[in-house]
Formats: C-alpha cells, structure tokens, sequence
DNA sequence: CTGACCCTAACGAACGTTAAGTAAGGTGAG
DNA sequence: CTCACCTTACTTAACGTTCGTTAGGGTCAG
C-alpha cells in the first residue's frame, strides 16, 4: 500500500508541491531538504527530479503554487461594486480571512519578502501580484486622491498582514486576548483605522453601535 | 600583522558579533555557515568556538547584540512631552529613521518573527521589547480610548515597518517613484494616515496645506 | 521495445563540531 | 634574571553527518 495519497492528487507533481509548501514555509528553503520532501511524500529524493530539475526550481514552483490561488482569492476580494469605503471595507474583510486561513501563504509571503532574490521577485510581481496590486492601487486612488495611492495601498495590506506576522511575538507580550487571533477582529480594526482615515461615514451593514 | 581590527574593536567576541549580523540579516540562520562567518572576521572556525558553544549561541547573541541598541533608540523615540498626536508623530518620524537606517535589523527582525521559536521569541519578548511595547501600547490608550490599544500599537509600527518590507517587491511593481524609499516619505504617510484616524487637529510645524 | 516512473546506492561537497597542537604572555619559585 | 608552568587565543586537520545531485537499473503500461 502506499503512504500517500499520489492517486488521488491530480499527479504525482503537484502532490509534490502541496506536502512541499508547509516544509518551505516552516522552515525555509535552506531549512528543508529534498531529503525532507521526498519522506513527506512518501517517495525517494531521485524521484523528485524526475519532476523538477533542481531544488530551486522546486522551491519557485511550490511558491507559485502557493500563490496563484491567494491571488485569485484576492481578486475575488476586490471585485462588486459600492462605494469605494464599501469595497476597502470588504476587501479587508476577505483578504484577512485569507490571510488567516492559510498560515503556510502568509508564511512563504514573509520569507519572499525578507528572502527573495531579485530574479524570483521579478517573477512574482510581474506574474502574480501585478493584477492585485493595480486593483489595490486603483481603489486607494478612489478613497484618497491626495495621498500617495501606492504607499496607501501599501498600508491597507500591511494592516492587516502586520497583525498575523507579530502575532507569534506579541503572544509573550502583555494585554495578550483570544480575540486578537480572529480574523473578524483584526479585520474591524484595520477596517475601522482605515475608515476613519480616509472617509468620515463607515458602512456598517451588521448592526452599528449608538453614538 | 593581523588581518582584523581584533584591538581596535572591544574585543573578538564583539567583533564577531558585528561581523556575523549582516550575514546572519542576509541570508537567515542556515544560510550562513560557520565558515562563512569565520571568513568574514579573518579567523578560523574554530577559534569561533572559543567564544560561543555553538552555532545557536552565536546566532542568538547576534540577534540580542543587533537588537539593543535599537530598542534604546525606540525609548528615546518615544521620551518627551507634548500632546499624545505630537507624541505619535515624532515616535513615527523617528522610528522611521531608525529602520531606515539599519537594514539588519529590520531584516533579523523580519526572521525571527517568521522563523523565531518558542524559546527566542520569548527572551526578545521579555528582554527587549516589553518596555517599548508597553510605552507604545500607552500612547495608544491616550490617542485612541475605545480602540484596542495593543492593535494600535501594533498598527502604529506595523505601518512603518511594512513599507521596508514590501519594498523590494514594490521595486519590480508599477508607480514606484525614489521618494517611496526615502524615510521621509514614508514617515510622512504613515503620520498622515494615523493623525487622519486619530486626531482631527494634525500638528505640522513644517508647512501645512490649506483646505 | 519504448518510455514514463521510481528505486537503491553512491558521489563529492559542505556542514557543525572537536581534537590536538602552538605561539604569546603572564606568574611564581629558585 | 631565568626557567618552568599555566592560561588565553588561536591554528590546522580531521571527525561524522547531511547536503544536492546523479548514475544505473528495475517495473509496468501502451
């Protein structure tokens, strides 16, 4: 019998990349080893280069991968009509769900950020981010014409991303809540900062508070 | 003759210390290798281990070394008087410049919130950032009373951090323009954004937009 | 037979770490 | 003063392990 689940993938490659893409992101691409990736897939390193050529190549196609479906989230995040507070307010919503739902994303994102090197950067902004950031950018145009729309939208994503990259830090830090781990509360926060920054009337569909 | 300047630092251990954080900064724990650092100091690798017990110890005391003077730098941002607006925007000014200036530190900073266990995370949270942390989550009480004051926080420096960290990616990405790399800049918008969300009165000695 | 798929076994290189030895400098006895 | 002795600070050389990668062969469907 085996021990993975190779049949019930789409193919052998992307059973690869799925079980590779929580190693990368737990540990980085020196922390891993192909020695690593093949146990957790159940089969011996040579098999792995029968699929990729290299591990680099193996490690750009696990954070493809692990993008390109965020991506699409994001774009989905972004799309609807209303007002421009409505839709920052919905993007926020759903990005920091996103977020919140898959660590090893957020994670892989991190260690792009601190990691990548030019040539995969290149890559991945052309390829991946392009779309979503214009989109982001666009809408910060609308909700702020007089400040900078790229470092504002910037700030919207940093808002909410900021919040899950301290949180293993600020779990040994004082005034410590549950709450602060939900992604319901960062996303209010962030949305009622923002809100209160760039329009002074927040749409409050579920239910507002007197005042 | 020697090939360091052994004499003219403290003494090795220090000078190890200050060769091993940019390397440690660039490419992570496990990409950097005892040789390496033996190479950039100008000794051998074993004259490493007469200073530290191992690989963990040294990285450890880098991170420690990299970090104290910043947090120092953090107090003195957050010293003085003034209203709780002028407050947040000469600690925002300041710890701007700071990043801005350190590279290392924001790039060990980045690693060890992704990569950082338990055990570190820990000791950088009760050693180093609790007093800081807890003088930034009071200025955020004052600025803001029905907020959470921790996400305040943590937004406040989580603003001006995340701009130094997307910055490599937004180089590849459109509408980058010089000035989003200069602190300034970035110290500009972030207090915009905060004082817009914050306060209504913004304090701007340097100048101000009519409207 | 062919080609896709996967194995075992091994390659050389690099890894963290240690053993053993040495040059330099101080210290105390004669 | 000098010689033996110890410690400090480092060296070279090697330890065993793990690394990425490959050679060579086996199996099985078409």
């Amino acid at each position: 019998m085996s021990v993975n689940q190779a049949a019930t993938d789409v193919d052998r490659r992307a059973c690869i990349l799925t079980q590779a893409i929580p190693l990368f992101a737990a540990t980085g691409y020196s922390g891993v080893s192909m020695r690593d990736i093949a146990r957790a897939v159940g089969i011996s390193k040579a098999a792995i280069y029968h699929y990729f050529p290299d591990k680099q190549a193996l490690y750009l196609a696990a954070v493809e991968h692990a993008f390109t479906d965020k991506v699409e989230g994001i774009r989905r995040a972004l799309a609807g009509g209303g007002t421009a507070i409505e839709r920052l307010e919905r993007f926020v919503e759903r990005f920091t769900a996103l977020a919140a739902g898959d660590p090893d994303f957020r994670a892989l994102l991190q260690r792009e950020l601190v990691d990548g090197d030019e040539t995969r950067l290149k890559l991945l902004a052309d390829q991946l981010f392009l779309e979503p950031y214009e989109a982001i950018v666009a809408l910060a145009k609308e909700l702020a014409p007089d400040l900078d729309p790229y470092l504002l939208a910037n700030s919207v994503v940093g808002l909410v991303l900021f919040c899950f990259e301290t949180l293993p830090l600020r779990r040994h830090l004082p005034g410590r809540k549950p709450e602060h781990e939900k992604p319901k509360t960062i996303a209010k926060h962030a949305s009622t900062l923002l809100v209160r920054a760039l329009g002074v009337e927040a749409a409050e569909p579920d239910g507002g508070r007197s005042g």
